[in-house]
RNA sequence: GGCGGGGUAGCUCAGUCUGGUAGAGCAAGCGGCUCAUAAUCGCUGUGUCGCCGGUUCAAGUCCGGCCCUCGCUACCA
């Protein structure tokens, strides 16, 4: 143990408040592989942000009459704010508008430029008059010429499939306000992704370890690879740093481009915030440190294939070959974690249709870790789930609160009212041998199991132990023995207790802040699971620039992925329950409110 | 059109890589217990494993074809 990883969360973007879809796909898994991680004695650094820029924030600022830079403000603090409300561990979730963002965004398109992987190209793009602004092909839409569909995208008629171009578009018209744009000659700086497809190829097929949807689509991926546009006629975004591109205000970095860099410019300002401005090269260039990288289906293309090309060519590898840029060599992903999606009551989630749960709303009326055990039991890990408010209250009442809460409450009250203290156990019959052997082998299947993201399989097998221990009690009948023989049942109550604890253990990862109070009630003493903090900073690098909300943690406690002995004499006091119970009547509100 | 995921009990899903006459939870019914948030424990599961064909002693599992569905398809992010 003592590995280094790198926990590369997937960056929302600032349009509006999340909702649960999206921490379903890259929040929550991201928070459990990294608090298990940490337990498991690992150097864990867990960054992302909000993504700021681009033509979709342009647009809605547009809308609202406010500037983009506003609009972010404001969603960027109220994205930080559910995802500190989740508990999710982020060492640091900043945000793309940070003066060191765009500067590390700047140097690596430079040393990318340095090695001949970025080349101008003249294309045609389409302007709207009245704004003066480009307009990206799916804002585009107009009659498709190969089968007549009038609501053809520019990039593509959703009727017949074709691929098209907007200019070949009958009647072209700009799905903002509906004016017709203007075809012109543009110039780009472009990414050249063919000068990469050896070495994508070949590291590609070393990354057995992947899922193998994921491997599989990013190798097939290179069949058709062409040169990708890295900058574009955007106001909104970070500037080009070429002589003659630098002081336009119509051309930008590709949003995308910019996201990605997040990952590396992140753990940058972390260490630099930590005082050790070089920490962050544990992360990117130690050749045994390990980046894991979460996100949703849609977000392969650029975590498999462009960001790592980038990374390549950054680093001087490539067809052109070349050298480091100032940062040095970088490292590439060693995992793409890549969820699927979740729908919402049988339909696509929609904010514009009200098909939405947004992740603040959710949490002003339950808790967070309800939230959490739904999407880490039955998330979207291998294929698209549906969430439906009836199946939440059940895995919420009849799971999280009758088997799991309950079995705390039922072990730690008896124990409470008839001894007052953790019981030395008398000698261990089979079933208490049996029960204590499959508790303390669950470290080793479900830490396995977390550690290849298989984190359904990982929460089952831990829900599982809690089953055989209320099965146990059954069998036992502890509050029987308390008359006949007192001895053996403070056996029973001391292996009940110890597997109680173990079970905490293992589900910290999934439930902190319950697993948090678990500890407290069995007497536990100090932290056990830290949450994170919303701290304003500053900039220190960039004097006068506006400071900002970041997300950051200490997140070292003494919780250790391993069954602990419980501490014998340990006073106990009667439990509080742990986990709400909810009235089945929020099922009706909840599908009220949707329609509403 | 191309690529990928999914199609298994009323519901939600596991199992498919490494073939051996089909599993879990929930729901439903019956029973036990009464320590616990009316919680928990036991018993009760004959479903064309989407369809057709092939390989094999044996296929949900491998191969080929097809159907349905979801996603991606690179200027939405």
């Amino acid at each position: 143990m003592n590995e280094t990883i790198l926990t590369a969360v997937a960056w929302p973007y600032a349009n509006g408040p999340r909702h649960i879809g999206h921490v379903a796909g890259f929040g929550v898994p991201s928070d459990i592989f990294s608090r298990y991680q940490r337990m498991a004695g690992n150097k864990v650094l867990m960054v992302s942000g909000t993504d700021e820029h681009g033509t979709p924030i342009q647009v809605q600022a547009d809308k609202e009459g406010v500037s983009p830079r506003e609009l972010a403000d404001r969603n960027a603090l109220i994205i930080a704010k559910d995802l500190q409300q989740l508990g999710l561990s982020y060492d640091l979730f900043t945000r793309t508008t940070t003066k060191n963002h765009y500067a590390i965004s700047q140097e690596i398109f430079l040393g990318l430029l340095k090695n001949g992987y970025v080349f101008p190209q003249k294309q045609l793009g389409a302007i709207s008059l009245s704004t003066g602004r480009t307009l990206p092909d799916r804002y585009i839409e107009g009659t498709c010429p190969i089968c007549g569909y009038p609501s053809a995208r520019g990039d593509q008629c959703d009727n017949c499939g074709n691929q098209l171009d907007p200019i070949d578009l009958i009647e072209p018209r700009s799905r903002i306000n509906g004016e017709t744009p203007q075809f012109v000659e543009v110039e780009q700086m472009m990414l050249d992704l063919p000068a990469f497809g050896d070495v994508l190829a070949e590291w590609l097929r070393k990354q057995t370890h992947w899922r193998t949807n994921v491997q599989k689509f990013a190798l097939n991926l290179l069949d058709d690879l062409k040169p990708r546009s890295y900058t574009r006629d955007l106001e909104w975004g970070i500037p080009v740093p070429l002589d003659g591109w630098r002081d336009r205000t119509d051309k930008s970095i590709y949003v995308w481009f910019d996201a990605v860099v997040g990952y590396l410019s992140a753990s940058i300002e972390w260490a630099a915030r930590t005082g050790d401005p070089e920490a962050w090269r544990a992360w990117w260039q130690s050749e045994e440190a390990r980046a894991y990288y979460f996100m949703g289906k849609d977000n392969i293309v650029f975590h498999a294939e462009i960001w790592p090309a980038m990374l390549f060519g950054y680093s001087g590898i490539g067809a052109r070959g070349g050298t480091p840029g100032s940062l040095g060599t970088l490292n590439r992903p060693y995992e793409v974690v890549s969820s699927e999606f979740l729908t919402m009551e049988g339909r696509k989630f929609s904010s514009s249709r009200n098909v939405v749960i947004y992740v603040g709303d959710m949490l002003s009326r339950y808790d967070a870790d309800s939230l959490r055990y739904y999407l880490a039991v039955a998330g979207p890990e291998n294929q698209d789930t549906d969430f439906t408010w009836s199946e939440f209250l059940r895995r919420n009442n009849d799971e999280l609160v009758g088997t799991w809460g309950n079995l705390v409450n039922r072990t730690i009250s008896m124990t409470a009212r008839n001894l007052g203290s953790i019981p030395a156990s008398g000698a261990l019959a089979d079933a208490d041998q049996a029960l204590l052997a499959q508790s303390r082998d669950a470290f080793g299947t479900v830490g396995d199991l977390l550690a290849r993201s298989r984190q359904k399989a990982a929460i089952a097998e831990a829900m599982d132990v809690a089953g055989a221990a209320n099965r146990y009690l059954s069998d036992m009948e502890p509050w029987k023995l308390r008359t006949t023989d007192s001895e053996r049942m403070a056996s029973v109550l001391h292996v009940a207790l110890q597997v109680v604890d173990d079970v905490k253990t293992l589900l910290t990862p999934f439930l902190p802040s319950s697993s948090a109070r678990i500890h407290a009630a069995l007497g536990g003493s100090g932290d056990w699971a830290r949450m994170p903090d919303l701290v304003e900073v500053d900039e220190e690098t960039a004097p006068g620039s506006p400071s900002y909300h970041v997300l950051t943690g200490d997140y070292e406690t003494d919780a250790k992925w391993e069954s602990t002995p419980i501490e014998v004499g340990r006073p106990m006091a009667a439990p509080t329950p742990i986990f709400t119970k909810l009235d089945p009547s929020i099922v009706d509100d909840e599908l009220r409110r949707l329609e509403g």
